[in-house]
DNA sequence: CGCTTTTGACCTGCGC
DNA sequence: GCGCAGGTCAAAAGCG
């Protein structure tokens, strides 16, 4: 678990203590300090996050019952570029807790891959981020996490730590 | 009983 | 228009 440790996603955190995390599941969390390090890698995301506002209020009110009124909302807020981070875990699970709670909603099988996809979303009301989770084909040891969105409330869970497996990430933005 | 997961159907965009 | 791939819905099943 500590092959790698290093050459991983530059999180200056004082203690990489490590250690844990070979258990059945990974805890991620962002808290404290780490939540200004979350932030800052949103950065980018703010802008695109108050034009999506502006769609969402026109329709705040409005009681959507019709399929086509829904394909009309969905057309409308796929105009608008939502903010997409994507996380690469060395890890033999893929159920990361970030903090916040999910829901799946889908299952998809990828192409070239033996490995599905799944589709997570958050299920704080009136938060609709999402999140999907991928594991590579050719190195099943990593699982690619992509965020989409960002989240309108506080983290929900505090658990343990971040730094353990935030030390062992990294970063592709886009 | 109220969530979450499962899973096939459905929708949409894209290349041909 | 057709088929494919990716993404989402929603009913049913599962679970604490």
């Amino acid at each position: 678990m500590n092959d790698n440790s290093g050459d991983f996603f530059s999180y200056s955190s004082s203690s990489a203590s490590s250690a844990a995390a070979t258990s059945s599941y990974l805890s991620l969390n962002m808290v404290n300090n780490n939540q200004a390090n979350y932030e800052q890698m949103e950065k980018d995301s703010w802008n695109y996050q108050s034009s999506r506002d502006h769609v969402a209020a026109d329709h705040v009110g409005d009681v959507v019952n019709t399929a086509s009124e829904k394909s009309k909302i969905r057309k409308a807020e796929k105009k608008i570029k939502k903010p997409k981070h994507a996380f690469q875990t060395r890890s033999q699970v893929d159920i990361l807790d970030d903090g916040y709670r999910w829901r799946k909603y889908g299952q998809k099988a990828v192409k070239n891959n033996r490995f599905p996809r799944n589709y997570y979303r958050c299920t704080h009301q009136g938060c609709n981020v999402k999140k999907q989770v991928q594991r590579l084909s050719n190195d099943d040891g990593v699982v690619v996490t992509t965020y989409e969105g960002v989240h309108s409330h506080p983290i929900e869970k505090s658990t343990d730590n971040f730094e353990n497996i935030l030390t062992q990430m990294q970063i592709y933005s886009r």
